[in-house]
DNA sequence: GTCTATATGGCGATAGAC
DNA sequence: GTCTATCGCCATATAGAC
């Protein structure tokens, strides 16, 4: 190869080199939590303890960094959904089970959500830049997907595209808006007890949106 | 009255002076459209035609015009949703009516639903100082009305603020995205054909969701 | 790979003239 | 009520030592 990997480091200060893995995972939480305006990299240094000018050995620019912790999310999520539309079974079962795998993912991942939320208000610009394809493809494969459903008669007939937006929404927002809802629920939504509530009512109310 | 609201001006420069609701109108876009770090009060100012400095003869603070802004929003949006809950009828017609209303809102205040979703998602800091009564008062009335509606059998039975978080999501999410989705749907989502097609299928919905 | 030091610019906010 | 001028701070980003 080229690049040589070097595994043993030279003798020298480099001691404790802090991976770029480890450096996307502050960055996420970051963003997420403060948007890509409210996010100073003076904030993710200091939560990786290392200073402002040496994240710039690892990205060139705040945007660069940004780009990579959403391109990240959005390919988790795509191929979570393209998964899951390809299973065996009817429609039913089928919205089903991606309903489940989607409250889980969420559930594991805080930042997700909220990350998505932001871009899809039009806070970064990552969906309508780099991952504008991406973003319509699974859009349009959840449109797909549910007419599909309704032509065989699993489904009710309506318009695709409406109910795409919707089942979105109701996933999206439950999570992005943890404090507040954490708040109105009167305990921390992602405990293990709300969780499951969440994921027992949501694939109900998904499923008598769709059939009923 | 102690402070003489002189209707006539004085010969001297003040010739156009920018009402206060006119800079609020201007603020709202510009918080709504790039969140609270994202808006500079020099955006604010250019688009007002005034100097930046001169914000400060109206607002203390960025914070208490941001403050402002949402108190209005939210004020709008609670009375909106109190007055269509006391409505006549049983609890079917009661939240057809209801969902109407709020689409009608938010398609006639394209600000509105962004602001309250960067709010919901922890962007500024109102919902969570200001705000936060007013805030818990309309989800708990949610589901207060809800949780009523399915004691008397009209809903289906069913945790009511899992519900009731859906619901909101459902609403907010369709218009906060509003480029994203216009994208999706090939047409502005504000569009009159558009609008009309939204109200219908989430009037729908909401209704599969509380009675299926 | 991380550091210190620095360049450059925009930000919120204030003072005071008109 | 709006202006010009300015202050102090923090932002992104760069240069170069170690």
């Amino acid at each position: 190869m080229v690049t040589k990997r070097t595994r043993k480091r030279k003798p020298g200060r480099p001691s404790k080199p802090i991976g770029r893995e480890k450096l996307l995972t502050i960055a996420r939480t970051a963003f997420a939590e403060h948007g890509y305006a409210g996010t100073s990299l003076s904030t993710i240094a200091d939560a990786a303890g290392i200073r402002k000018a040496s994240l710039y050995y690892h990205f060139d620019t705040k945007e660069e960094l940004y780009f990579e912790v959403l391109s990240g999310v959005l390919t988790n999520m795509s191929s979570l959904i393209m998964n899951a539309q390809l299973g065996e079974g009817n429609f039913v079962d089928r919205i089903d089970r991606l309903s489940e795998l989607v409250v889980d993912y969420f559930g594991e991942h805080p930042d997700a959500s909220r990350l998505l939320v932001r871009e899809a208000i039009g806070d970064g610009d990552f969906l309508s830049g780099p991952g504008k394809e991406v973003a319509q493809r699974v859009l349009d494969g959840a449109a797909i997907f549910l007419e599909a459903g309704m032509k065989v008669g699993d489904f009710r007939k309506q318009p695709p595209k409406q109910l795409a937006i919707s089942i979105v929404g109701m996933h999206l927002f439950f999570f992005a808006s943890s404090g507040m809802n954490s708040q109105f629920m009167g305990e921390d939504i992602f405990s293990p007890s709300i969780l499951s509530e969440r994921k027992e009512s949501l694939v109900a109310q998904i499923r008598s949106l769709c059939v009923g």
